[in-house]
DNA sequence: TCAAAAGTGTTTTGATTACACCCATGT
DNA sequence: ACATGGGTGTAATCAAAACACTTTTGA
């Protein structure tokens, strides 16, 4: 350790700005879309980027990044939401004018409110994740980190009722799962699968749903309280893996 | 985001100090052994700590690690090493003195040269995991955390040889999941799977090794190329799971 | 009565388990 | 010879995939 005996050494630590950086995701119109703000100012003023600011002097990342996500949605209730670390990225040359350690999360939306620009950002903007690229400072690797660790935890967890409403349907759970992944799922196979697992859905008693206008009203569940999946659900083989 | 249009808003970011602590694990006597150090100073004098630093200027908090590493151990080959970043303790107040962000690493060794305290640290110390309490700071947290995403990613990823030897036999790899898991596995069916999974290990042409002094010379792989593991290799139920 | 979506059943296939057994080496 | 650890074979069991089929609704 870089410390010497009376303390901690003056100059083995130099200042340090702290920021978060949000992907938020949500599920419209079948496909991943992320929130992107506008930049207004220099350095890669008019580019867009991910959403996210500084850590005020009393509150941890995840407090932190649980307001920014608040101020940039709109959304009131966003206790409930989830929102997962990723991971730090703090290389040297990130942010061309000084030294910014970027602790960055993923946050998972049920329904997607109109994005309003919230606070000093320019504007904000729901982008098809597919489209989002050339984005400011490294968040272009943060977004791609962010989506291959969301598409990774489907399989194990039970993450994907965190892209549903309260109350939803086995038919828009598996949705979910084919947006995420891009393949389709036999919905018998899918639906026995998600029910097997303990602690993944629970049944609203009684309740249905109309889903498409049509057809017969899908019975509701609610998110389960377990965290991991076991067995988990694995994506179908991508190409050149075994079964 | 908390900028105003002239650029960083100056009370918008408080200076941290930003370090890295390292979760650093090892394999002995069949027991899942961590690194610690011995504080010299206040506060948390004379406690057991993960050893860790100050990210100085100019280089990354995966650069810190990776020196940090180097010093503890005193090995020369660290390049080789297996580091992972964990994640980010920010809490207000895990430091008493000041606004610390610490930035958490796992580390993965094959072999374990016996620790000599590295730099300023009064000592360093294999330590079995289950004796390893009571640490500094929120060490034993972090410990926690980096012990469960260990163990969890063995399942699903090629992680397991790190804590191997460039040549290993499979006997060797087995009891590097027994031990992390806590669970005995079926040697003959823990071989195909293993031999099933492309990318996992990969066979040393025609060398051998004697293991325990007597018995078959066992044969020796190396580790592939494979990141992820399709299909995983799932630890057995651990009570109350379903198959 | 048809289309659309939910939900059930069944057959077939493949993986995993739980063993029994053989091989090579040191003592 | 036998203990020890490496390695192979196999029958039984279990889970998963594929797909046919029934149900309930709106148009």
């Amino acid at each position: 350790m870089d410390v010497v005996p009376d303390g901690y050494d003056k100059h083995a630590f130099e200042p340090f700005a702290v920021t978060v950086d949000l992907a938020v995701f949500t599920i419209r119109e079948a496909a991943l879309h992320v929130l992107l703000v506008e930049r207004g100012q220099e350095p890669y003023a008019g580019r867009w980027a991910l959403p996210g600011g500084f850590l005020r002097p009393d509150e941890s990342a995840e407090r932190a990044a649980r307001r920014e996500l608040g101020e940039e949605t709109g959304l009131t209730d966003v206790a409930a939401l989830h929102l997962e670390q990723l991971r730090t990225y703090s290389e040297p040359g990130r942010d061309p004018r000084m030294r910014v350690v970027s602790v960055a999360f993923a946050a998972l939306l049920p329904d997607a409110p109109e994005a309003h620009g919230g606070g000093d950002a320019a504007q904000a903007r729901w982008t098809p994740y597919d489209t989002a690229r050339d984005l400011a400072f490294d968040h272009d690797r943060i977004l791609a980190d962010a989506r291959d660790r969301i598409g990774a935890k489907l399989e194990y967890t039970g993450l994907a009722t965190a892209f549903c409403p309260p109350e939803f349907t086995l038919g828009e759970l598996q949705q979910v799962y084919e947006t995420v992944w891009g393949t389709a799922l036999d919905r018998p196979n899918f639906r026995r699968k998600v029910l097997a697992t303990p602690g993944f859905v629970e049944a609203v008693p009684g309740a249905a749903r109309l889903t498409g206008g049509r057809g017969k009203p899908a019975a509701l569940y609610r998110a389960g309280t377990a965290a991991a999946l076991h067995p988990p659900l694995l994506r179908p083989t991508p190409e050149g893996r075994p079964a």
